[in-house]
DNA sequence: CACCATCTTGACGTTGACGTAAAGGGCAGT
DNA sequence: ACTGCCCTTTACGTCAACGTCAAGATGGTG
């Protein structure tokens, strides 16, 4: 229980998750100067404490599917509102159910377009399988044809 | 067949494809400036062909799926040029499997985002019918809070 | 012909998300 | 005490992806 406690009550510098997260400590001043991040101070420093760093996860994440800071603000913020009134709150479903649609939609065109890079694939497989198939498979990657192939147009399980 | 040919030797303004896709002309003049598109001209005017209109959805695509124009001209370029040498198509095909794993890495991301946020309508969504049951779905999206309650965590079918 | 719409090419403005340089405080090691 | 290293704030710079004029060519219409 200790454990759990030190995991809590842990607190980060700056630079811990800059390193964690890979960003710069320019970013997390920004993000704090939008309104983004407000984490406590000791003396001068900025002192982060895991509530601070769950949204900056959510942060980044926002920002790797496309949401803008001021968007990824909103989101925060009704996140921390919820305690206001069923007003309010009422409007933040509205607005998280948005953001599912819009996210929804999103997703269906990677989709597309991961369909269309791997119809380029196979073209480029089997013409590069008859004039040079030397070139082919190269290491790497090699799970991800098998994928490609087996799979047809079946949804694989996450295990996010 | 002269329908079939038609359609492939059929030409667009600038106006055509705008209109059509919701872009507007600096748009294009900005993508063409930056060597992602290179129409005819017929005197002093752009006229755009079925390739141009082509490669222009999947500027589009690739734009909403969050590449930039710069990854979106690689990509472009690497189709046209897999007529010169088998390395060339070599490289091209590396570069694609790359481009499939980032989706694929973003969609992930996408996939969490989802669930974090229909983790939250559902708090609020027990909250309100506690306390103001009549604030509750709204009429229009009702199908998808539906759809957020019965499956689970199951894939649904899309009919985009 | 005048007029208007639409096309063209510059060229400068704008917004978002930081980068980068300047100027200084604080503490560790030597 | 001096050297580094990391922290701070303030402020200007930058890059992408266009928007927004400006100024002029072209083509159809009353």
């Amino acid at each position: 229980m200790s454990a759990d406690l030190r995991r809590l009550e842990r607190t980060f510098t700056i630079r811990n998750l800059c390193v964690e997260f890979k960003v710069t400590p320019r970013a997390l001043r920004f993000y704090e100067d939008k309104g983004l991040l407000y984490p406590a101070r000791e003396g001068m420093n900025r002192v982060y404490n895991h509530r601070d760093r769950a949204r900056l996860q959510l942060i980044l994440r926002g920002k790797r599917v496309g949401l803008s800071l001021a968007e990824i603000r909103e989101i925060l913020d009704l996140y921390d509102e919820n305690d206001g009134g069923a007003a309010q709150m009422a409007k933040s479903l509205k607005k998280f159910r948005e953001r599912i649609s819009a996210l929804e939609a999103q997703r269906e065109d990677i989709d597309g377009a991961i369909e269309q890079l791997r119809g380029g694939c196979e073209r480029m497989e089997r013409q590069l399988a008859q004039i040079r198939p030397d070139l082919l498979p190269q290491a790497d990657d090699y799970d991800q044809v098998l994928r490609a192939r087996l799979d047809g147009s079946q949804d694989a399980a996450h295990t996010a």
